[in-house]
DNA sequence: AAAAAAC
């Protein structure tokens, strides 16, 4: 096993075993080494634009054998590993300074508190870390704690790292906020409170989640006595305003984290907020440790985080490598956008009945609310969810799918990322996700959505509505990016669904 | 012509 990650440009042996192991993903081109992985564009054109970066991970490559060359002048001080074992595929750590990592094989070699263990096995039920843990760990737990930029698939227990490296590294005896963690939606932050909660059950740390509240239960920043928990996870709004009411005091964080980092640092995302959040902090105390961790890095955010995000540790995954293939992709060609709906009844919902629960992806609010009184207008039991909502119905709708009372939920983008339902089977882009104002896909997205089904290694399927030309640009470039094809399933054909079904293996 | 977010 390759479980050393060492200083000074030592690089890593990988044994046979490791090798072997990508056989599980033999439908990759992992050996053709002309295509660098992270790049955007699928051809290589682009080839020489960015070889002088720093730490360019990039610039390694695999061998057939799966063993990472010497990459040139790149690594000179930079350690390097690369992890392969049953897990699944190639995730790729490069260090930024001398200390030496070795990943962890068991949660004991972590040095974690018993209190902290004791929550790990008897509370979360975990035995021994995921891949992404067992690499990530040590580098968030070990002096001097250096930044972490981390990528890895959908459902392979990210929250876990974060969570952790919060709850080990607080200490309950001061009674100030000493952990942060900024995440897109609010749903998003109470879910990995719950986490916290729960995974820090028996450690005595307090948390509160910062995130909009309904005008019930609304308490206003001048009354609100200055935040004592340990841990904040919240929204950036909330955060901002508590931050600047002073409720908030960023002068003991020495833990700051992003969940969904791309997104929260990308342009048209929450770059501006997590900016001002970032430089808040440091204004206090310049050695905070961040940590970002999504499983989407598109190249310009890559980019861009490796510069304002300084000193970080890298843990990245090739992009060919990032489409889960226990979740099996599908496309429908529908005759016109009315028959998308038909498809939906006739097709999807009497697999979904069968097969625990479903997300129903649509591009707009307006889409998401319309889909759902068409559907509830002739019967269909089925809640929709979108930030247009009150906050009080928000919950409500999410509530009532996490007991499994809802099997069917329709949502804009607010879902697409992070929300962790493992009885969730089916996921279907009735709307292709799409950039905003451009005709190409929103490949990170496409990941994200598609990746609510699959939790944890479990099984699941994807359905792409496709009903138009630009619908299958989109969908064909999806392929191509991801280097998957995505076979059809003829819409008027019950028994072709069916079979799709055990094909997916989930009949 | 977007979603999200204490705008």
């Amino acid at each position: 096993m390759a479980d050393h990650m060492e200083g000074e440009g030592t690089l890593l042996e990988q044994q046979p075993k490791d090798a072997s192991s990508s056989e599980s993903k033999t439908d990759v081109t992992v050996t053709e080494e002309k295509k660098r992985w992270g790049d955007v564009e699928f051809d290589d054109d682009k080839k020489d634009d960015k070889v002088s970066d720093a730490v360019d991970i990039s610039s390694l490559k695999i061998s057939e054998e799966g063993v990472v060359d010497r990459a040139e002048a790149v690594l000179k001080s930079d350690g390097v590993m690369d992890a392969v074992d049953s897990d699944d595929s190639n995730i790729r750590a490069v260090t930024a300074g001398d200390t030496p990592y070795t990943s962890a094989k068991t949660f004991e070699e972590l040095n974690l508190s018993p209190e902290l263990l004791r929550g790990l096995y008897s509370e979360m039920g975990f035995e021994k870390p995921s891949k992404i843990q067992a690499i990530s760990l040590p580098m968030i737990l070990t002096p001097p704690y250096q930044n972490l930029i981390a990528q890895a698939h959908n459902g392979s227990g990210k929250t876990t790292c974060f969570v952790l490296g919060m709850l080990s590294r607080v200490d309950p005896k001061i009674a100030a906020p000493q952990a942060l963690c900024v995440c897109p939606t609010r749903e998003l932050a109470m879910q990995n409170q719950e986490v916290l909660v729960k995974m820090g059950k028996h450690t005595g740390i307090t948390s509160v989640c910062a995130v909009p509240t309904d005008a019930g239960n609304y308490v206003s920043t001048s009354r609100r006595g200055p935040v004592n928990d340990q841990v904040v996870i919240g929204t950036p709004g909330t955060l901002k305003k508590w931050m600047s009411t002073k409720v908030l005091s960023t002068r003991h964080i020495k833990i700051l984290v992003f969940d969904e980092a791309d997104h929260m640092l990308a342009q048209d995302g929450f770059q501006d907020d997590s900016l001002r959040i970032i430089r808040d902090i440091q204004k206090n105390r310049d050695d905070c440790q961040i940590l970002l961790f999504s499983a989407t890095y598109d190249e310009n955010v890559k980019q861009f985080t490796t510069r304002v995000i300084s000193k970080a540790n890298q843990v990245f995954v090739k992009k060919e490598d990032l489409s889960l293939d226990v979740i099996k992709q599908y496309l429908v060609k529908c005759p016109d956008e009315l028959a998308k709906v038909e498809v939906l009844k006739d097709r999807i919902f009497p697999l979904a009945e069968k097969l625990g629960q479903s997300i129903i992806f649509v591009r707009t609010r307006e889409n998401a609310s319309m889909l759902h009184s068409k559907l509830e207008a002739e019967g269909y039991k089925c809640t929709s969810i979108q930030g247009g909502l009150k906050l009080e119905d928000r919950d409500r709708v999410i509530k009532e799918f996490r007991t499994g009372l809802t099997k069917i939920l329709i949502s804009t983008d607010v879902l697409a990322r992070g929300f962790d339902q493992a009885q969730v089977t089916l996921v279907v882009n009735f709307d292709l996700p799409v950039k905003h104002a451009s005709p190409d896909p929103d490949y990170e997205v496409y990941l994200h959505r598609i990746g609510r089904s699959g939790r944890f290694g479990r099984k699941g399927a994807a359905f792409n509505f496709i009903c138009n030309d630009r619908d299958e640009r989109i969908m064909s470039k999806i392929e191509r990016y991801f280097e998957r094809q995505v076979p059809e399933v003829p819409w008027d054909s019950e028994d072709a669904f069916e079979a799709v079904l055990k094909d997916a293996g989930l009949a």
